[in-house]
DNA sequence: TGTATTCAATACACAAATGTATTCGATACA
DNA sequence: TGTATCGAATACATTTGTGTATTGAATACA
């Protein structure tokens, strides 16, 4: 013990944060390929291109990892979505409804990604499903991301002077729901089918229930 | 080598399915608790009051044990869900679309056996969107439940004089996304938190959007 | 009742993954 | 330049799960 124990580890070297941050990128890709539960420490490490000591050092358990995962890509894709909801209503005025249609297609085409993504959004809601203290993290970062998005389509409407029927949180979680469940309907008929199921008909279905939710601001 | 080789083994013995069955009834609550990937065939044979011998004298493989189970449960559900819906809507006539909210309500809170079914569905899931094969068949799956689920729900309210505005299949589609995404949020929130995420609400949810997209079929 | 067959139990050999204790090289710092 | 520290590599012991070969009890059948 030395004379100054007790004091907080406050800095992490540039060394292990490198080392965490390729960790953390690999176990991305295996995860996403083999499920958080058939992974492997092996797999993780040998693709981030080290040892397995390499991980014992860094991380307590896959589950850590996935953590650290989950927490710094949530974090993007919630900034993306806010800047890209920003980005796509810029100015005031008039617009129509069927430009709203358009707006939402190219936005939802436009989100990168989205299969590994959606994988391990799969992967951590299995998770909390399984474990409560999971489940309160996981609900936590549902209800910011739906409560921002709320917020961020009264403020859109609004500017083109209109405004929801339903609560806008409501409608968000719903809208949500018919993405998630749309893009997995997608990834699922992907290359092998070039029915029914595309992104350009769950956007039309987004914009037709956004439509019959949505009136003129009264006088 | 009999004398009357090459014939097909059409007959399974009494003894045989009664063990396999327990063995799907032990995988069904093992799969729920520790997901597919996690489960030991160990810890099945045990739930089932079998040792190992017993599994690998019936089944190939885990994943062969879960697609007999989950063929087995999707048919049970499928037609629970038919029956159900023709149940609740017996007489022709008027109805007011406040009583369509109710019946939505007590026919989805009547749903018994969710938690685990639900995990199970995304397992389903998880494996089809990591193997084409897998996917093919969940498709198939979802695309039977939601073309059922659109002619009966047409039937339905053309019997009370209303019809749709929407594609009974996409509406059909719509709704079981915001149902699947309810649940799932109902049991996260759960007993733990008496907020607003219950199954009312979701049939709420539902019933506005099944309202939203229906008119009187004109005279 | 005796015989054949079926099927789960048992025992064993093997593979895979884990976690820890230790080593050794690289970086920081004096 | 020398020394201390940090962090990843390595080696090893252990655990855990798998699959197969064999056994033996129960059931079917004559």
């Amino acid at each position: 013990m030395s004379a100054d124990a007790g004091e907080a580890p406050v800095v992490e070297s540039a060394r292990r944060k490198r080392t965490r941050d390729r960790l953390i990128d690999a176990a991305y890709d295996v995860f996403a390929e083999h499920g958080i539960a058939a992974a492997t420490v092996e797999q993780i490490t040998e693709q981030a291109g080290f040892t397995r000591g390499a991980f014992y050092s860094n991380f307590e358990s896959k589950e850590e990892l996935f953590f650290a995962l989950a927490e710094r890509e949530n974090q993007v894709r919630f900034d993306r979505l806010e800047a890209g909801l920003t980005a796509y209503f810029p100015e005031r005025g008039q617009i129509t409804t069927d430009q709203i249609s358009g707006i939402v297609r190219d936005f939802l085409g436009l989100q990168p990604d989205n299969r590994s993504w959606c994988l391990m959004q799969s992967e951590f809601q299995m998770l909390a499903l399984r474990d409560p203290e999971v489940g309160k993290t996981y609900i936590a970062g549902e209800n910011r991301a739906m409560s921002m998005l709320g917020a961020r389509l009264d403020e859109l409407v609004a500017m083109v002077g209109l405004r929801f029927t339903m609560d806008s949180r409501e409608l968000s979680q719903v809208l949500g729901a018919i993405y998630s469940d749309g893009i997995t309907r997608v990834m699922l008929t992907g290359s092998s089918n070039p029915g029914p199921d595309t992104i350009d008909e769950v956007s039309d279905t987004i914009a037709r229930i956004v439509q019959a939710f949505t009136e003129p601001i009264p006088a």
